[in-house]
DNA sequence: CCAATTAAAGAAAATTTATCTACATGGACA
DNA sequence: TGTCCATGTAGATAAATTTTCTTTAATTGG
């Protein structure tokens, strides 16, 4: 994991449309040792997967909430539906065990008020909560999918 | 928007290095119109960009930290050292002007508590913040960049 | 209900790009 | 010096993208 490769990875991450040739250029290697590169950083499952982003507005999701969940039950079950909740449900897009006050935090997508409350009203009758609260966002400011490259070792 | 596009943007969402042949299989539409969607989609800026994800635990980055801050100072010259700030800050993936209690929401991606420590240092010499508090992800259940596609209008 | 028009789909060809191989080159290091 | 890597060049093949053209399906006006 040197110079070329951390190139390799940043360009990707921005772009992963690009063709090879441009790729190679712009990380200033020819074309093989690039291409080479890529499928070594593939195998090692340091690139998970190539994703289409798309606009949130254009998709009709302008609501973007986050939920703190407490709990007084920590037994297994009460956990799995949870989790199984989460996982079915498409409008929660990151989903934390948290140390601290809140015990789960979801992020949560949906149109508008309306459909969050919807969506409150089914993830409250899957599980018990000592305590549910909704922060909205009123503006995103940032999103990215893009992770700091400053931190690989070596 | 009908089915079709929909279709089509599930399938790029979950991968986008899928071929051309494989996805119009999928779809249930032949290469062209397939393609000529896709085009469409993205002139129209539903599809935003396409990315490559990183494993973030391959690339060093083992906590995750959402940060609540609160201010007093609601002026422009504080929002925009702020913003200047998150925009330059890799280790930002996320920030959200909020309702309710905390003002701005931050999530951060670092590779452990001492290098948050340094980032934390370096964010509050930036602004002047009445609360800053820290909320650490013990545990990733979910994340995906998937958004549902069931409120598209039409 | 039918003909005319339009829009989208399909087929096929052309072009570009990706993938993989083989071999030569040059630097790092014992 | 000789060995080991990784890069570069070149090229062959396969595969994907994009264009062009044809066909089908849907829509509208009379």
């Amino acid at each position: 994991m040197d110079s070329f490769d951390k190139k390799i990875l940043f360009e990707l991450q921005r772009d992963c449309s690009i063709s090879l040739a441009q790729l190679s250029e712009r990380v200033g290697l020819s074309q093989t040792p690039c291409w080479r590169r890529i499928q070594q950083l593939e195998k090692q499952g340091v690139i998970r997967k190539r994703v289409a982003l798309l606009d949130t507005e254009a998709v009709n999701l302008g609501l973007t909430v986050f939920v703190h969940l407490k709990t007084n039950q920590h037994n297994p079950g009460w956990l799995t539906s949870v989790t199984d909740f989460a996982e079915h449900a498409p409008e929660i897009t990151e989903f934390y065990r948290m140390s601290g006050e809140t015990d789960y935090l979801l992020k949560v997508l949906v149109p508008d008020m309306k459909a969050y409350d919807n969506f409150y009203k089914r993830l409250i009758s899957q599980a018990g909560f000592s305590d549910v609260s909704s922060s909205f966002a009123m503006e995103q400011m940032k999103y990215s999918t893009e992770v700091p490259l400053d931190y690989i070792h070596k």
